[in-house]
DNA sequence: ATCCGTTATATTTTGTCAAATATAACGATG
DNA sequence: CATCGTTATATTTGACAAAATATAACGGAT
């Protein structure tokens, strides 16, 4: 099977760059903390540390408003963390962001592939 | 004056990320290289060694088919350097790629804009 | 033949960031 | 009240990238 050309992944930083920025990496972070309920499955997920993931989960919380991310600890399962509606939010927003610009800039990233070496 | 509310900046790598991969950093370096015609003159003005930008550009001639940069030295002026029609290409496309994105994602940017602290 | 500003390259040093490690706090459940 | 899996936090270690430093090569101009 020929495999596809490869897709631009867009990315989006805000509202600055640098390692406190809103970005790729703590999008995907997000994805995997709705789907598990846990920062630490979502941090073994990713393969990242724990620590890692609780750092970025930290600094998202400071950077908005509101907290993405609300986590509870102890209980009978030990705790756990889910995205609250304003974590819904950016991540819906910020999905729908790098959709957008994928399909603005499709046609100049494949003019662009057949430039490259390989 | 009220200051206009910040201006997103699609950090488009391809075609993957990582350091070896072209950025903004390089396209910058790019556009200072063509209004300068020297890749010391360019490093300085983006504050950055030489040492650092003719790396930049070793790696950008070496991604692409053709390369980007062409460089002479020696002569009365020392030397110098300047875009070839392939860096000239690269750096239009990839500048109109960055507007796009921008164009398209500005709701979005704007709305995710209001949730953030500060 | 010497000078000069630039390109080109290697080597060393430094600083920063990620990883690893360790430990504490929590609280429903049994 | 002991247990358990998770969140929360500090500290140390290590890897890697950026910076600094040094030096060579080039070739037209004087």
């Amino acid at each position: 099977m020929p495999r596809s050309a490869p897709e631009l992944q867009p990315r989006l930083r805000f509202p600055h760059a640098g390692p406190d920025a809103f970005g790729p990496g703590k999008a995907e972070l997000l994805r995997h903390i709705a789907a598990t309920g846990s920062i630490a499955e979502a941090a073994a997920e990713l393969g990242m540390s724990y620590n890692r993931a609780w750092t970025l989960v930290r600094a998202m919380n400071a950077l908005f408003r509101e907290p993405l991310v609300a986590s509870a600890r102890g209980g009978g399962t030990g705790g756990g963390a889910a995205l609250t509606p304003a974590g819904e939010k950016v991540l819906g927003l910020y999905t729908r962001m790098e959709a957008s610009c994928r399909a603005a800039t499709r046609a100049d990233w494949n003019a662009l592939l057949r430039l490259l070496r390989g």
